[in-house]
DNA sequence: CACGCATTGTTACAGTATAACATAACACAA
DNA sequence: TTGTGTTATGTTATACTGTAACAATGCGTG
């Protein structure tokens, strides 16, 4: 398995322990398959994979509360545009950090991951200010084309 | 019927003899079932209120056929956070205007439509360019809680 | 050990969306 | 007006996404 995946897991590892969350093992399974992929994966493709590495069916209850575990814990973030999941790609992502923002290839499905640019966040709070809400914001999703798909 | 959606409809009607695009009967329907609700609907909702209005049993795919004109016209728009549908609120929605964005409750589902502010939008392009991709984005979708939910 | 709580297993089902093919309505030219 | 191609709708079946409910197991702590 590839040094960075190893350490990825590793820091997951060490944030929940120091936080009191159980990264168990069926959790990190799960974390693992998503960090390996290199797009974002639906749950049943999850799944399909599982069951391809471990040589064991896994049901959909099963993938979808492990998921359900790393989004609670910021490794892993929903994609509500496409319904896939993606595992936290930035180097310090398991220490605490901004708000995510993901450019999303409406045509290949590749993602890019970024910050909210803090500028931006300002401007939102201040619009939700006028409406009195309190925003929650897991991410931003921008909708957009690839440089390979141009 | 309330003079507000007449004039929402009849606009939206114009919108679509303009531009060459149909508006037919069912689809007008569907337009006019969300330009009543106070709230966005699932697709199955939207065929539930059809069916009690019209007392006439339709289709999913019927439904989602009208769903994709709609959105495709900019005058519905498919909100991914929750997986429902919205007719388009600002008063010209039937001419073109800036890009939407929504203040989505995640208690309550109530939603506030504004637009994307400009700063936003070019602060979002120019992070699409260290990427070298091109914005898309039909809308902006937001996370809070509203007021009457804290 | 016993107790309480979090995790996982299992079954069933609810909710969301599309494929594929048939038929009908419409626009427009011959 | 009649034919012709295109767009819209009807119909059936099915794929995909996600959760409820209850049982069993594992884990930490007094």
């Amino acid at each position: 398995m590839d040094q960075r995946f190893q350490n990825l897991l590793a820091t997951a590892q060490d944030k929940c322990d120091g936080n009191g969350l159980r990264l168990t093992q069926k959790r990190k399974q799960v974390l693992n398959i998503l960090i390996e992929a290199s797009s974002p994966l639906s749950a049943y493709e999850i799944k399909d994979l599982y069951a391809k590495q471990h040589n064991e069916n896994i049901k959909p209850m099963t993938i979808y509360r492990a998921l359900e575990f790393l989004v609670e814990a910021n490794l892993v973030h929903k994609l509500n545009l496409n319904n896939k999941y993606i595992g936290c790609a930035r180097a310090k992502c398991c220490e605490h950090h901004g708000y995510s923002q993901f450019l999303i290839c409406v045509r290949c499905g590749n993602v890019e991951e970024t910050n909210v640019d803090p500028v931006i966040y300002e401007h939102l709070v201040q619009q939700a200010q006028a409406y009195q809400c309190e925003i929650v914001m897991p991410h931003l999703e921008v909708a957009c084309i690839c440089v390979r798909c141009k």
